[in-house]
RNA sequence: GGGCCGGUAGCUCAGCCUGGAAGAGCGCCUGGCUUGCAACCAGGAGGUCCCGGGUUCAAAUCCCGGCCGGUCCA
């Protein structure tokens, strides 16, 4: 989407001797010192950089092009953020911080919370994976984690900061005069820029046929394909910290300049060469202007360019620039403590390393040398970037990144095992794949077409892929998200007409009674101007209690909710009463305080959880209610009894230690600021002011709920169970306080009941049950003999009780004793005898005989003869085995079935 | 959150399409061979066929619902 914007002013370019141009091979326009024919940015231009030697430009590795940016801009008076985490846990939007302007959306964007700085300047770590295929193809231009370089400014209609001439003006004092890039080598190209729910009209700033930043003017915001103004004008600046780097060191790949020295040691753990530099800066020089996104368009490029011949050596120098690439995403991701998981956030960690583990197949690393190798690639990155901006940060999730990825490459491999298992089936009962088993082995099984194909080679089978193989199955899976609404609209509607309630439980959580005027009735809807009930919410569950009214009546609270800003009571009655009336409010203690301990006892644990596990333990939802709180946690693998024991001991010691709980009132990037993106453990929040409940020492969230004053007046946590709900999140349930004597009652019973059972007592029980399950295996032993005695007898018996009919011989079994087992391989013996059998168990029947009889004999065609003589017959079955009721006596049975074996039955074999 | 695949002996799975006697390999137990172990031979134990409903004379098998796992995509 493309909207003519009068405000994109040119008049600082032109003033600087740019002049428009039109590009002919992309019908664009741009502006430029020296006149051209085409713009100079990919697929128009090449890297004209590369081979540009202009001795102005400063070299500058990455770390000193952010050094550069954020003092050119600070030195401009911008102030300085730090950066964010790249998981956008202040948004439930989004998965990934994609753009520094991320950090300010939609808290600042939509004008809900002042930035910190206005302007402000901040280089972002950005991760975005919907380039994940380009990875490597093109040399580094895309990458899928990459600093962003933002300067912003927010523009509110009473103060305005800048907006587009000074923008352009500090990009091009930035390169021209920071950098040292001659004007004649910079162009400008207007374009349109979105991302985030805003979009506004923006330049691209190229050198040397590089995009090196947009510029973009955000005042849109953009809602399924509509777009309105916003109140605020936002400068929303991209600089590609890595391009820059690139663009001044000339490296033949952008991988050169970010990894250095690294690149070097991976081709030699992966047993690699290098293609040479020369050739290389050559090759990416030539493909500069095109962006293959698979091996086989590449081949095709490189054809096309005459560069054919260096194809297969090209091929691993990409794969090994791949494993870089997705290795620092996978680092970035799991050190912001994201657990791999099939569902959310995990999924992109969990889709970077896989790639990253077919790429490291592709190169022709072995199963069971995998995690060996990748812990090896990613130790080398840990130590690499151990004193490098935010990266550092690797070094202290070394233990939870070697634990979770050896965890996760188990899982590939198992998942590869079964794949394979199912590929060799059909290919040994078909003889082929087709393109439908191509996608359910991928779709279903997570093998891609790649692997199946070169499984399928190694036993000579030929399989092709389709040309549009991941496309199809992105259509295939391309379906609108419903979200659910859970507040009924009638109610909202209903609490849309009132202002905000005063929540006095937040300042007075131990009072029980309170007086507040009605502002709102409707049935039994209550509306007050200030309450004490606390509403269904934060997973916390909702107070109950009376309200007085002025003519003496007393109604139940039976429900309390929040709409918006508004709380409702829900009462036990219709009630007439009106606006302005004075009640008197009564809060039921006893459940409340118990609600109260389990909120409490929530954030302990979830403290302790992360003491004991790891700082990558993050609460995936929770639920407190009287009777127990139930806490999900990310964590990798189910918890043994000693972890479990150790998070229990933990949490009691916080709660030993009588720790004042504090709770703050903050702007968000003052809390954010004192205690980390950690507060948003209960999901986003986006207002003016932020309610911190502070354990100081051990938690700080952002939460709605009601809180004790000390640690210690939670008493107790007992955790009474632990299971995987779902790949990557644990849930812990527990139960605080006074509330665990009962649970000790009810294990009591359970106890007494299971003695009791096998009349023995509680202390007793380890023994009774060690000598029962040692009769036990006697008796089994004793079984096994006597059916072998007893099979022995019943044929004996048999044999004198053979029928002979014709050539036929038939025996009549009847199962008195109700062993089925025994039954069974009797009858099984007696057919291989070649005896005709009439099994009778508890009214139903059975006749068998071997499969070679039936060629005489059919079975089926007995049952129908006996079905015309005997009343009730129903069933069927094979022509060796028929089963069925009647409703005649066994001996009626018999002897129609001896008559029609004897009518049926024919000598002659065939 | 949605699509697809799966849940059968301690483990890995076959059987399901086309309803009719619950299977294989490994592991386990007993015995044989052997100085002992491994291997081998003979015999044996072990199953709520995930759960609940339906269709049927008859369901591991067909239909519906649920739970659990895997996988792809949001």
């Amino acid at each position: 989407m493309k909207v003519s914007e009068p405000e994109l002013s040119s008049k600082f370019l032109e003033s600087l001797g740019y002049v428009k141009y039109r590009c002919r091979v992309c019908g664009e326009e741009f502006y430029s010192l020296l006149p051209r024919t085409t713009c100079p940015d990919s697929p128009c231009s090449k890297y004209e950089f590369l081979y540009n030697d202009y001795s102005s430009i400063r070299r500058l590795d990455v770390e000193s092009s952010r050094r550069a940016f954020i003092d050119f801009f600070t030195r401009n008076n911008h102030g300085y953020v730090e950066p964010y985490p790249v998981i956008a846990k202040w948004r439930d939007d989004l998965y990934l911080t994609i753009a520094s302007i991320v950090v300010f959306q939609p808290a600042v964007t939509e004008g809900i919370s002042e930035p910190p700085y206005n302007p402000l300047v901040i280089v972002q770590p950005c991760i975005r994976l919907e380039d994940i295929d380009y990875i490597g193809m093109t040399f580094g231009r895309h990458l899928t984690s990459f600093e962003m370089g933002g300067h912003h400014a927010f523009n509110s209609p009473n103060k305005s900061i800048y907006w587009v001439d000074e923008t352009i003006e500090y990009a091009f004092k930035f390169f021209s005069e920071e950098i040292g890039v001659p004007p004649e080598l910079m162009a400008f190209k207007p374009s349109w820029w979105e991302g985030g729910g805003n979009a506004g009209p923006a330049y691209e700033v190229l050198v040397g046929g590089l995009e090196v930043a947009t510029l973009v003017f955000m005042k849109y915001r953009s809602l399924n394909g509509s777009y309105e103004p916003m109140k605020l004008k936002v400068v929303d600046t991209g600089y590609g910290v890595e391009r820059v780097s690139w663009l001044t060191e000339r490296t033949p790949t952008a991988f050169h300049a970010i990894y250095g020295g690294l690149v070097n040691k991976f081709f030699d753990i992966l047993g690699l060469e290098e293609l040479d530099y020369e050739l290389l800066k050559k090759i990416t020089y030539e493909t500069s202007d095109s962006r293959p996104r698979s091996f086989d368009e590449l081949s095709q490029l490189l054809s096309q360019k005459d560069l054919k011949e260096y194809y297969n050596a090209l091929v691993k120098n990409i794969l090994t620039y791949t494993l870089l690439d997705h290795y620092k995403t996978l680092l970035l991701l799991l050190s912001d403590g994201v657990v791999p998981s099939n569902t959310g956030e995990g999924y992109l960690a969990r889709l970077v390393l896989r790639r990253s583990l077919r790429t490291m197949h592709l190169i022709g690393v072995e199963l069971r040398e995998l995690n060996d190798v990748v812990q090896e690639l990613l130790s080398k990155l840990i130590d690499y970037f151990k004193d490098k901006y935010v990266y550092s940060k690797f070094y202290k999730y070394r233990n939870y990144i070697t634990e979770v990825v050896s965890e996760e490459v188990k899982k590939y491999i198992d998942t590869l095992e079964r794949g394979m298992r199912v590929i060799d089936k059909i290919i040994v009962q078909k003889g082929g794949l087709t393109e439908g088993e191509l996608v359910e082995l991928y779709d279903s099984y997570g093998i891609p077409p790649e692997i199946v194909r070169e499984r399928a080679l190694n036993i000579n089978v030929q399989v092709v892929i389709p040309r549009e193989f991941y496309a199809n199955i992105a259509k295939k899976h391309s379906q609108a998200v419903l979200r659910r609404e859970i507040t009924d609209a009638a109610l909202l509607e209903f609490a849309s007409l009132f202002p905000e309630t005063k929540a006095l439980f937040h300042e007075y959580p131990y009072e029980t009674k309170f007086t507040a005027k009605i502002i709102g009735v409707k049935g039994s809807l209550l509306i007050l101007d200030q309450t004490l009930f606390y509403p269904a919410s934060g997973g916390q569950d909702h107070d109950v209690g009376f309200i007085y009214f002025s003519d003496g009546r007393r109604v139940d609270v039976r429900r309390v909710l929040k709409v918006g800003n508004v709380i409702i009571h829900e009462l036990g009655d219709a009630v007439n009463a009106n606006p302005g009336e004075a009640v008197v409010g009564e809060v039921n203690w006893l459940r409340r305080y118990k609600l109260m301990r389990h909120h409490t006892a929530t954030h302990i644990v979830l403290a302790s959880a992360r003491r004991v596990l790891g700082e990558h333990v993050n609460q995936a939802g929770a639920e407190k209610t009287v009777e127990k709180a139930r806490l999900d946690i990310t964590h990798y693998r189910s918890l043994s009894r000693d972890e479990l024991r150790r998070i229990e001991e933990v949490a009691n010691s916080i709660i030993d230690d009588r720790i004042s709980i504090k709770v703050h009132h903050l702007g968000k990037f003052d809390a954010e600021k004192k205690f980390g993106i950690g507060i948003y453990q209960g999901g986003s929040t986006v207002a003016p002011v932020i309610r911190i409940v502070e354990i100081p020492g051990w938690d700080a969230q952002a939460c709605y709920g009601t809180h004790l004053q000390n640690t210690g007046e939670v008493g107790c946590i007992k955790i009474v169970d632990s299971r995987k709900i779902q790949d990557g999140v644990l849930r812990l349930e527990f139960v605080a306080g006074t509330n665990i004597g009962k649970i000790v009652y009810e294990l009591e019973g359970q106890l007494e009941e299971a003695s009791s059972i096998i009349g023995s007592s509680p202390l007793q029980l380890k023994k009774s049950l060690e000598s029962l399950v040692k009769e036990r295996d006697e008796l089994r032993n004793y079984l096994a003999k006597y059916r072998v005695t007893l099979s022995k007898l019943i044929m004996k018996e048999l044999e004198q009780q053979i029928i002979s009919v014709n050539c036929f011989q038939i025996v009549h079994l009847i199962d008195t004793i109700g062993d089925e087992k025994l039954y069974r391989d009797l009858i099984l013996h007696l057919v291989g005898k070649g005896l005709i059998v009439i099994y009778e168990s508890k009214g139903n029947y059975e006749i068998a005989e071997d499969i070679n009889l039936s060629r005489r004999l059919d079975l089926t065609s007995v049952l129908k003869e006996v079905s015309k003589n005997v009343p009730g017959v129903r069933g069927g079955g094979k022509k060796d085995h028929v089963s069925f009721r009647a409703s005649a006596s066994s001996n009626e049975v018999l002897r129609a079935v001896v008559k029609a074996v004897m009518e049926i039955g024919s000598c002659a074999e065939n």
